[in-house]
DNA sequence: GAACGATGTATCGCAGCGATATAATCACCT
DNA sequence: AGGTGATTATATCGCTGCGATACATCGTTC
């Protein structure tokens, strides 16, 4: 997931670790940590991967003075992993913390990729409502009233998104017959 | 938190892995997976600290036959950790996933303590509220289409979230002076 | 009697986080 | 000129937790 995120910013212009977890950080704080703890072994993984090269030290005038920064861009191989990886989206790209990660990339995915990934995430939301539905509705009474409390707002919650992801899915449809 | 929740659940009564993990994965399946890599570690972990106890080799008619088991039990040492994770409870508590947990096991969670949680839970929910909120003024048309309708759905969503976290307090508040 | 699904314990490697260390630079104040 | 704190910047540590997998045993069904 990292890897994906770090890849797909890394098509918008070369840039250094900082930075990209700056933008990442704006782009979807407020749904994952992407802390630095996971930015800098994972840069380092791509690099290894041939994924991303480190750019030459920059001597230009406006980064003179400021502290050793490196500064990595993609790779024609990068390029072709990013693809991959959209292209092969399967079931573990439609959990909660990957499926947001993905949208933020949908303008750089593929329409077919786009309506396979809002479908896939349909189908996990649905799975999930499913599950809380059946466990509020069997045994009635004998719940824990907080743990109901818990299911009724996750309920509600995940038909929310399904609601979403249908308007999502329409638009895109609408969109594709243009 | 796994930890939490396995102290939590063998307050009920003695339980062997298998079982855990089949309450918690009913209990808060669809919050979080509870898998197995982390059950039996976690397990050992606690038996180590002498905070669960194995109990001696069942002889009993009724689990004859089956397939060996280690069944766990609490030590008291156990009950008082489990008692100072809550009198603790402090920022870490109301993450997302760990709220959840918590909240599993607030009939079991003194009044003062629940308010806590509850009040803490609501200043993080609305912290990610004025970030989504920020995020979608700023900068007005220059996001992504995507991007913005995330941003949207999610500040829905915590928005909800908080009335529904004001809900709670409300109630508890009522019950307390009753 | 064999195939299958549920019960049951266990480990492996990986992803990701929070905390922390280290340093240089910048903005501001005095 | 000097100090102070915020920001920029890279990096590592130990920990939690997950998915996949392996391996047995049991009950049920064909």
């Amino acid at each position: 997931m990292f890897e994906f995120a770090l890849l797909g910013l890394l098509h918008e212009a070369p840039m250094h670790g900082y930075e990209l977890r700056k933008r990442l950080h704006d782009l979807l704080g407020a749904f994952r940590a992407f802390s630095y703890g996971s930015l800098y072994p994972t840069l380092r993984r791509l690099q290894r991967a041939g994924l991303i090269v480190e750019e030459g030290p920059e001597e230009s005038a406006l980064s003179w003075g400021r502290r050793a920064r490196k500064v990595y861009k993609l790779t024609s191989e990068g390029k072709e992993r990013f693809a991959d990886l959209l292209a092969n989206a399967g079931p573990q790209t439609w959990d909660d913390d990957s499926f947001g990660v993905h949208l933020a990339f949908f303008s750089r995915t593929p329409a077919d990729v786009r309506m396979r990934i809002l479908e896939g995430r349909r189908r996990c939301v649905e799975e999930r409502r499913e599950g809380l539905r059946e466990r509020l509705t069997r045994t009635g009474e004998q719940i824990d009233r907080y743990t109901r409390e818990l299911h009724s707002q996750g309920l509600e919650s995940t038909e929310r998104e399904v609601r979403w992801l249908n308007e999502l899915i329409a638009h895109e449809k609408s969109e594709q017959d243009e």
